[in-house]
Formats: structure tokens, C-alpha cells, sequence
DNA sequence: CTAAATGCAAAGCATTTGCAAATAT
DNA sequence: ATATTTGCAAATGCTTTGCATTTAG
């Protein structure tokens, strides 16, 4: 992935902490703000919060970072990509993007509601695989 | 809606704070904590913040008050009901219930992800028929 | 009468802001 | 050379806590 282009083409300069914020992001998929300051301060011990703060915003505005917001968590942030679902691990709290076929449901919606659609924010929660079996 | 049976049956002592807590979230079904906050504030002017925290919480722990968390809004609080999904119009704000059927999606997403699930937190945004309207 | 709830003020966190110094273009 | 970004410290804002007083059961 090309992190400097993506800043360019948003019209940002391209400065190192924003090259390892995007870099962590793409690398981890879903984190929230402690743990993006955690892992960036091992690269840059004089980084301030503030810069991660103003560089979500930034980024949030410019539509390439979506936070997702789950029911009795923090939020997290990812690099914006095609319309997609989540799947919390209660246990684990692994979140995995999955791509659902919506369809079926936005015809309920609109049948039922006669809204116009365009966003949608879904979040499903349940066992992962694998604390499926560690429960047994 | 008999207000002192259902904080009765949850142990909490009937106090009139309380029950206007419980009767706007009946009446407005969506609402977040300054606009509580402001209503209560009329009939008890000596009404403290503090009160209206403690209650949410006390409420949500006791798990019949839920939060909705929706993209790039406040919260809203609601008296928890049989599990429903929300619509959100982005301009006039308004957010209705809807009953969908999930069997479809759950499927799907079983078949995907091998999760096994349980709550699911479905938002939608789009406009509502009347700001529908009002646009053309 | 006792335990719980309220209201106030203070404390605690998370996030934002202002500004001088550093950096990208 | 200029505008943007960074990092610090201070400020803000939302939420929680502690405690004395009041109230419900």
C-alpha cells in the first residue's frame, strides 16, 4: 500500500508519525487511540497525543479513516474501504470485517420505513472460532 | 408504561427523579443525556447532573436502559425492548425503530465467519420521507 | 430505622486548543 | 519562503466520585 500517495492525494504532508499512524492502521485493521500512541511511541519517544488527536480528526474529515463505534466498547479506527460489516469477539475482542449482501435487508427497510438509504453501520457480537472451542 | 413496577422490579427505590427519568425515555424513545438533562431541569430545578449519570448507569448495569451508539452523533438512551434495529435520518436527526428479520444475514455471517452470534447492533442512516420531501 | 438516592463540589479522564519551534514542499 | 505540522502545556468538556443531607421503604 502506498501511504504516501494516500496522504498526497488528500493533500497532506507527508510527515513521518503520519506515515507510521496510517502504516499501524493498515497493519492492524481495527485499533483505537491508546494503542496507536503505544505503538507509535516506541518510533517516536517525543510524539505527543495531541499529534495523534489532530491527525484522526484530519483524517476523519477527509473521509479515508471511519471510526466504528461498538456497543459497550471504544471506539476504533480504520482506513476507510468499501462498504463493510463487523463481527466483535466478545471474549477476545477480535473484530473482523465481513461483506454481506445487503440487499434483502435494505428492501425491508425501505418497505417498512420509506426512507432513502445510504450508510449503514452493522455490528454483530458472538464467540470466535476459537473461543468458541476454548469454552468447551 | 407502569414506571414504578419496572424500577421496582429491578430494586431500585422509586424516587420521583427516577420516574421522570424513566417517563421521558418512554415518551421521546431516543434520547441522549443534555436533553434529559434538560427537561428534568424544569420540573426539579434543583436537579443535579451528577443524578442523571448515576441513573443511566445504574440502569444500563441493570441492562433495562440501552445505548445506542451511532455513527458520528451522541449517544442516545433508550428503555431496552425486544431486539430492534435503527434508522437515522441525517438531516432532521429523527431515529425510528425498525423490526427486521435477520435470519438471512445471520446465516450469512455464520457461513462467513464460523462466529456464533448474539446481539447485533444494526444502524442505518438516510433521509427520513418527510426531509425526503422537503429536498425537492 | 436503615439503606439508598440526591445534590453539590471536587476529581478524573479524554479530547481540544494555542502557540512557539520544527519541518515539508 | 510559506504554510503546515509537531509537541508541549493549558484549557475544555464530559463523566465519575466522595460526602453530607435527604428520602424511600
Amino acid at each position: 500500500m502506498d501511504y504516501i500517495r494516500l496522504l498526497q492525494e488528500h493533500k497532506l504532508k507527508v510527515t513521518p508519525q503520519r506515515l507510521e499512524i496510517v502504516s499501524i492502521l493498515n497493519k492492524y485493521g481495527h485499533v483505537n487511540i491508546d494503542s496507536i500512541y503505544e505503538k507509535l511511541k516506541i518510533k517516536f519517544p517525543s510524539l505527543s497525543l495531541a499529534t495523534i488527536y489532530k491527525n484522526i480528526n484530519i483524517m476523519k474529515d477527509k473521509l479515508f479513516l471511519s471510526e466504528l463505534k461498538i456497543p459497550n466498547e471504544k471506539s476504533v479506527y480504520e482506513l476507510t474501504k468499501e462498504q463493510h460489516s463487523h463481527i466483535v469477539c466478545t471474549q477476545c475482542k477480535v473484530i473482523i470485517d465481513i461483506n454481506l449482501d445487503l440487499n434483502q435487508l435494505e428492501n425491508q427497510i425501505i418497505k417498512l420505513s420509506s426512507f432513502s438509504l445510504n450508510e449503514s453501520s452493522i455490528v454483530f457480537k458472538g464467540l470466535c472460532p476459537k473461543c468458541k472451542n476454548k469454552n468447551n
